[in-house]
DNA sequence: CCTTGAACCTGGGCGC
DNA sequence: TGCGCCCAGGTTCAAG
């Protein structure tokens, strides 16, 4: 499901009910998700208290006071919702149907925190996810993050940093834009949007945006604020709720409804002066939608 | 290095 | 109504 947008907000929708909570009990409801829970999962929770809640890239951090941060990652279908005492889900974060058990639901942490008693259920069809206890000190030189490269928002994402890690690079722009030891964070759609912001054609190699002595090109000047820009817009409209994450309330998730390619083959190119139409093409296994008419840079 | 294909899973949508 | 096929927001691994 969830690239960097999306599980910044299910940060924000967690955030009030896991921040200062105390875990009181975990429901690990199978021995695995895509891989096997670490040994003693839920006694190592149980009776912790959650300092903070973050995110890095796509990863969800549960800074705990025992010196262990839990590690979600939601794979593709990851998702959580927040019970209150009642039984009903509360608004915010969820995908499921109100109060609706599932066989998927695979975690369940109960919690007593800031905003009183409340279930926190982790729900995920696929079973992509993972979750895992990472002494929090480490988790700077865990493989699952030493190598990840920036976030999409902030300083750290330039065009001079684009420009060093894209130079003499071979693979096409689509490819270098899902790879998380570059940019941490982007996925499928926000690619495919950021692309199409900056009217780059998806198999332009990532070196032809450099130039020989290693500066940025105009296209990669380009490149940069539409990446920013999508993400940070994303994160505002609350992330995209596609297929079985449609949300229930409407409140949270519609920036599917702002797609200028994604999923949108055969339809018309949004951009005002083009009569494209968006087409979609396989890269590396995956769909890339985008106008061929005007994203020719 | 780079690319492709497959693997891990379940479920929704579509054509027949 | 059912079946088979294709597709899906991610990551990782083998093989060419």
């Amino acid at each position: 499901m969830p690239e960097l947008p999306e599980v910044e907000t299910v940060r924000r929708g967690l955030a009030p009910v896991m921040e200062g909570a105390r875990i009181l009990a975990v429901d690990q409801r199978r021995p695995n998700l895509r891989f096997a829970f670490p040994e003693d999962f839920s006694g190592r929770l149980e009776g912790a208290t959650i300092v903070r809640l973050g995110r890095r890239a796509k990863y969800l951090l549960a800074e705990l006071d025992t010196g262990e941060t839990l590690v979600c990652h939601l794979g593709m279908s990851g998702s959580f919702r927040i019970e209150a005492r009642d039984g009903t889900d509360l608004p915010g974060v969820f995908h499921m149907p109100r109060g609706k058990e599932s066989v998927h639901d695979h975690v369940i942490f109960e919690l007593d925190g800031p905003a009183g008693h409340a279930r926190v259920l982790y729900n995920d069809p696929r079973r992509f996810g993972y979750m895992d206890l990472i002494a929090t000190d480490l988790i700077d030189r865990h493989p699952w993050f030493s190598a990840l490269g920036v976030e999409p928002v902030g300083n750290e994402l330039s065009a001079p940093y684009l420009a060093e890690r894209f130079r003499n690079k071979k693979a096409p722009l689509k490819a270098a834009l899902l790879d998380q030891s570059i940019i941490a964070g982007l996925g499928n759609i926000y690619v495919c949007e950021a692309m199409w912001r900056s009217r780059l054609a998806p198999k332009r190699l990532a070196g032809e945006l450099v130039t020989k002595a290693g500066a940025p090109r105009e296209k990669l000047d380009r490149l940069v604020p539409a990446i920013r820009d999508v993400i940070a817009e994303a994160i505002e409209a609350g992330g995209s709720s596609l297929r079985d994450h449609i949300q229930t309330d409407g409140t949270l998730g519609y920036f599917q409804h702002r797609f200028s390619v994604y999923d949108r083959e055969g339809e018309a190119c949004k951009r005002a002066e083009c009569d494209g139409t968006v087409t979609r093409i396989v890269q590396s296994g995956r769909s890339t939608f985008y106008c061929p008419r005007c994203q020719t840079g």
